[in-house]
DNA sequence: GCAAGATACTAAACCGATTTAGCAATTAAA
DNA sequence: TTTAATTGCTAAATCGGTTTAGTATCTTGC
């Protein structure tokens, strides 16, 4: 029953004439190569008729060009990532990509493993938020030019291609917004990450703190620990331990959500006069109570530079030159819960 | 600079064998096609040595086979499908399949080229979240012995293999919860698609107000208005009409952000008396004020038959047989807003 | 001692495209 | 009129694997 597809052999072998003919109309040739007008409108007619479209298996065994990308996130179900999947996905297929999604969970062992699957598919290029120590891995992509660029975070023992946001700046207006609606017991609390979004965040939390000369409350939950549902356990004993604390700036979007089920349940009274900032917006957010003050990350610019970066790496085969880093600029989306209530 | 890969025929090369003898050995059939012992272990580690790995574009092109599944969902930038792709990318890694992701906006003409595109690529499977008429389009895939499973909604007109919920029983089960809980003015806020899933769970719900005798108040919007945020003006118009309402069910997780917003903004005081009920959980609304009841679908069983559907497609290459259809059953996570209060 | 079977390995076709090199026939230039 | 250039088209190599159909040698059974 199975009809198998249509090949550019079958086209040649029915209109009489070379698969190379076909070839060549199809690619646009057909003036180059000195195929006749008359031949040309045939094989067009033809294909169309048939509704032949290329087998992209054989294209991309030609060519070495698979007309995929991968972008390589930490989990595609955080709505952060999610959202940027979506920005990239279009952008993507606006140019004749199709994307391969996956999440390596931060972990190195995993990225590796992806990355390698990813080679021996032949993708074009590879848009990365990189795990903790994946510098060297990146550093053999780029010695055998795979194009490739670095998402989120940042490596200073690597010259790449960077699309970042700048994280120290942003946490830094967020607890000076903090301070200057009157809080003085300002916490951070953040994974225990080494890697430069999260090391950036924390520089600027101190450097702020120090200035104003303000107490340092950071707590610093293990990444093992967050992936496992026991932050709530951490920011309990943490908030227990410092009782002071007026207001927190919670790190990541999800380390925030553990943080309001801490509150809600240990301390019900003060959702209603702490201080609350979350790295990453979310809808409901704004309608929640009290609505919640958010570092906004530029998601449409990083997606766009990331697929502008990656399509330039693409197009010169020699990704050698000119490395480039994009910092781009955070808001903050001051709401109810960073100013002070009741 | 780019030291090109190695290939099985450099390995053929170098050991001075044929590349013949070097395929049956890396697909394990050494002992069946008579290779010894010692050239099988030789050429072992040469491979492992050098680091070899196949070329699956090749494969692809010899052995038709991509090991590459596609997910389509409306929008991967919603939470729902966000969560499903992550668990559907799990157990696909695990069967040594890779996942392309796709939004159709649940668009037939985007459905339509999206599928086509995957097509060329050859593709081993689809899982389908299908946009409302594309019923004809899979009919096709089926006919070309393509392994297809629908996902989330149904076409009565298509005999397929479907992993859908028990979308009617669900919305009865929460309105009949919002009737014990005294609620007797029960709108019903949805998307004006005829699409099964939304179908459905408005027959469940006309079922309970009818059976109750209690009175109707829905509300559907077109969807291509939730496209465009505009929503919220339907929702404030409706609410406006119907000052009766004292308790909604909300059909899609776009919708209740929406309604949220409306009522922040209209009904300040409402949010504290007014019943709410949401399709699809969120972790926000377990601390959210009041806590939101939801319907929780089961994603991981969702994505679980799902894959488990695709894999036996793929496996028996006639798929023309024995189509199934799984029914899942949501559960209503009971939260503070469904209840009457203060 | 000789046919049959097992062992060890390989040449070549094939998947479906692209691309190089080249052949005939026609046209233009000298 | 002859040569050179152009036009119109194609054979065959190639990408990197898998698989079919062998071949040649060595055992074994009777």
């Amino acid at each position: 029953m199975k009809k198998k597809r249509i090949s550019i052999k079958d086209i040649a072998a029915h209109l009489n004439i070379s698969v190379t003919t076909v070839s060549f109309v199809l690619n646009g040739k057909a003036e180059e190569k000195h195929i006749s007008k008359a031949l040309t409108e045939k094989v067009l007619k033809y294909v169309q008729e048939v509704n032949y479209t290329p087998n992209q298996i054989a294209q991309s065994l030609r060519t070495g060009q698979s007309k995929i990308l991968v972008f390589m996130v930490e989990d595609i179900s955080n709505l952060f990532f999610a959202q940027l999947a979506r920005l990239i996905e279009d952008l993507a297929y606006k140019k004749g990509y199709k994307v391969l999604f996956c999440s390596n969970d931060n972990d190195d062992k995993k990225s590796i493993e992806l990355i390698n699957l990813f080679k021996d598919r032949q993708v074009d290029g590879f848009i990365i938020v990189p795990s903790p120590n994946l510098d060297k891995t990146i550093a053999h992509l780029l010695d055998e030019n795979i194009p490739v660029v670095l998402f989120d975070r940042y490596f200073a023992s690597l010259e790449a291609n960077y699309v970042i946001t700048n994280n120290k700046a942003a946490t830094e207006n967020a607890v000076i917004h903090l301070f200057e609606n009157g809080f003085r017991n300002i916490a951070y609390i953040t994974i225990d990450a080494i890697q430069s979004q999260m090391a950036d965040r924390l520089e600027g939390y101190e450097a702020v703190v120090e200035k104003y000369n303000i107490p340092n409350y950071t707590l610093q939950i293990p990444f093992e620990e967050t992936t496992q549902g026991n932050s709530e356990r951490y920011i309990k004993d943490f908030m227990e331990e410092n009782p002071s604390i007026d207001s927190i700036l919670f790190a990541t979007n999800y380390l925030t959500q553990s943080g309001l089920k801490v509150i809600k349940q240990e301390y019900p009274d003060l959702i209603n006069s702490i201080g609350i900032i979350t790295f990453d917006d979310n809808e409901l957010f704004k309608t929640y109570s009290p609505t919640i003050t958010a570092v906004s990350q530029p998601t449409q610019e990083m997606a766009t530079m990331a697929m502008s970066l990656i399509l330039d790496l693409i197009k010169k085969k020699d990704s050698s030159k000119s490395k480039q880093t994009i910092t781009l600029e955070s808001s903050l989306i001051v709401r109810e819960s960073s100013k002070k209530r009741n």
